[in-house]
RNA sequence: GCUCCCAUCGUCUAGCGGUCUAGGACGCUGCCCUCUCAAGGCAGAAACCCGGGUUCGAUUCCCGGUGGGAGCGCCA
């Protein structure tokens, strides 16, 4: 116990902002009549914010904020080895940054271990659970005999009717008397209508022999505790869904409605896993993408209305409903996220995404104060690049005057028929009365005239000068982005490179 | 092995027995536009896993197969 309280202390001391002390009813509800929708996302911190859960977050979200419903966020770090403070501040980092604001929470399950005991003792005291003395070897032995019958491995009942307290210093795991016969019929949301025999589940360890709950335990106690009455989660707690609910009704509460959303899968249509794919949320930032992106993306996983693509949070909240869920798992798509952000960094407000745009040329170490403003720079860039780490690599020369030509383009460009018009067009531009782009386009397309050259001609040369690459924002805007003093600058030194190279 | 879930273009999906010679989106291909890269416009290739039923009629309903996936811990 003394590690437990030593872990929350660091949870709290980690996030203090967010260290709620938890306070429910000490009765458990046994009536949920005209309750208002609650949802609720239940990670558990031993990693990152994962794209699934961020998913099923949102799903969770969206359905209670379409009710007028609160949305709860409660972390599940009854693994007391696997959970950590730092994957406890990932989950919240990933939650905030997506922009899931939750009403209740963050609550800790470890803070309340007091409950769960009063719970367990309850279904002592009630015949409804019982004390196992079977040692783990004994059970280890069992599974194996049964595997070997090709049976289904589970607990056979031993100690169910020893109706016996362990004497002290003995060691014994408590275990929920789980009905022998009979059907438990969950009404899947999106799943549909599916049956478990009894005969199918065994009696579930609810108490190790530490004291401690076990998870399908405490998520038990505390979606009745906290009135949860809409469970929206992954597809992989489906089998669990039966033993929660015996133990739910074995505690006099009818079972919350239950939906449970398939997974996502990589885009080789694997598991998600660190090496295959991005699996963290925090990666799509540093990716580049927006969260609006994340979110639209998100939310189309699985999930449509008619042929709608775009939705913005509250087209999302308006619309969004369990029964357009799909019950088939998707695999991500990479490049559809990319066009989503893409949409997102044209369409969202300029100053908007040069917040997260500055994030990105900070990664970078360029710091925007000596060059021209992000908005600008993400006005004119968000139609040629996806992502914002991409937008702060392309729109690195307009920070940084270039020390160097990419090879092909300086090869291409940069010859001695470009100096005399290089030389014009510096002459020219210094000579404008107004620094606006289409003074610049004047400025470009006469001297591509007056020379019977193309605007590739003249075009290109200058962009080398400017960019030190062949691409770069239509040439007039770029200079006109550029600045007048930094672009007659980077001209002078184009030229010194063009007679170095033929000196 | 047992239990449970799933199955429409490469991917996300629409479809809720006839309107499907299966629609949209991303991506892809071609053309147009063009100072580069894009963006944009137009056109195009691309799917109902297989087999049985039910039905006048199945992509849609049922069963089986196959193929994926999940669960079967004193993990969550």
């Amino acid at each position: 116990m003394s590690d437990v309280l030593s872990l929350t202390a660091v949870i709290a001391a980690c996030a203090p902002a967010f260290a709620t002390i938890p306070r429910f009813p000490s009765h458990p509800l046994t009536s949920r009549i005209a309750m208002k929708v609650k949802t609720r996302f239940a990670p558990s911190p031993t990693g990152y914010l994962h794209i699934g859960g961020a998913r099923t977050a949102l799903f969770s979200y969206l359905y209670a904020r379409r009710h007028g419903g609160s949305f709860v966020l409660r972390i599940e770090d009854t693994d007391l080895e696997r959970s950590t403070p730092e994957a406890v501040n990932a989950i919240l980092e990933g939650m905030a940054w997506l922009g899931l604001d939750y009403d209740e929470g963050p609550f800790y399950q470890t803070k309340r271990f007091d409950r769960y005991k009063e719970v367990i003792q309850q279904l002592l005291a009630e015949g409804k659970a019982y004390y196992c003395f079977c040692s783990k070897e004994r059970l280890e032995k069992l599974r194996e005999e049964q595997m070997a019958q090709k049976l289904k491995p589970r607990y056979d009942g031993c100690c169910r009717d020893l109706g016996r307290v362990p004497k002290p210093g003995e060691e014994a795991v408590v275990r929920f008397k789980n009905p022998l016969d009979g059907e438990v019929v969950v009404e899947d949301r999106v799943k549909g209508r599916v049956v478990f025999q009894n005969a199918e589940l065994d009696d579930l360890i609810i108490a190790r022999a530490d004291g401690s709950p076990t998870y399908n335990f405490t998520v038990v106690v505390d979606d009745m505790d906290m009135e949860i009455t809409h469970v929206i989660r992954g597809d992989d707690h489906l089998n669990n869904t039966p033993r929660q609910m015996n133990i739910l009704r074995a505690l006099g509460v009818e079972p919350p409605v239950y939906a449970h959303v398939p997974m996502i899968l990589d885009e080789q249509g694997k598991k998600l896993s660190k090496r295959t794919g991005a699996a963290s949320v925090m990666e799509y930032r540093d990716m580049g993408y927006l969260p609006e992106a994340v979110l639209n993306y998100l939310v189309r996983l699985g999930w449509s209305h008619g042929d709608q693509e775009i939705f913005s949070l509250d087209e999302m909240i308006a619309l969004f409903d369990i029964e357009d869920l799909n019950s088939a798992a998707s695999s991500l798509n990479l490049s559809k996220l990319a066009w989503l952000n893409q949409h997102y960094m044209r369409t969202l407000d300029p100053q908007y995404v040069a917040r997260h745009f500055r994030w990105h040329l900070g990664r970078r170490d360029i710091d925007p104060s000596n060059g021209p403003a992000p908005e600008r720079v993400v006005q004119v860039m968000a139609d040629r690049v996806k992502t914002l780490a991409e937008m702060a690599a392309a729109a690195e020369f307009f920070y940084r005057e270039p020390q160097e030509y990419e090879e092909k383009a300086a090869r291409k460009n940069l010859t001695p028929e470009a100096v005399p018009v290089l030389e014009e067009l510096r002459q020219r531009l210094s000579a404008l009365p107004e620094w606006t782009a289409p003074a610049i386009h004047e400025v470009v397309a006469a001297i591509a005239e007056s020379g019977g050259l193309g605007m590739g001609k003249v075009a290109q040369p200058l962009r080398v000068a400017v960019s030190g690459t062949s691409v770069s924002p239509p040439i007039d805007v770029t200079l006109d982005v550029v600045g007048r003093e930094s672009t007659l600058r980077r001209i002078d030194r184009v030229l010194a490179y063009i007679r170095a190279q033929q000196g």
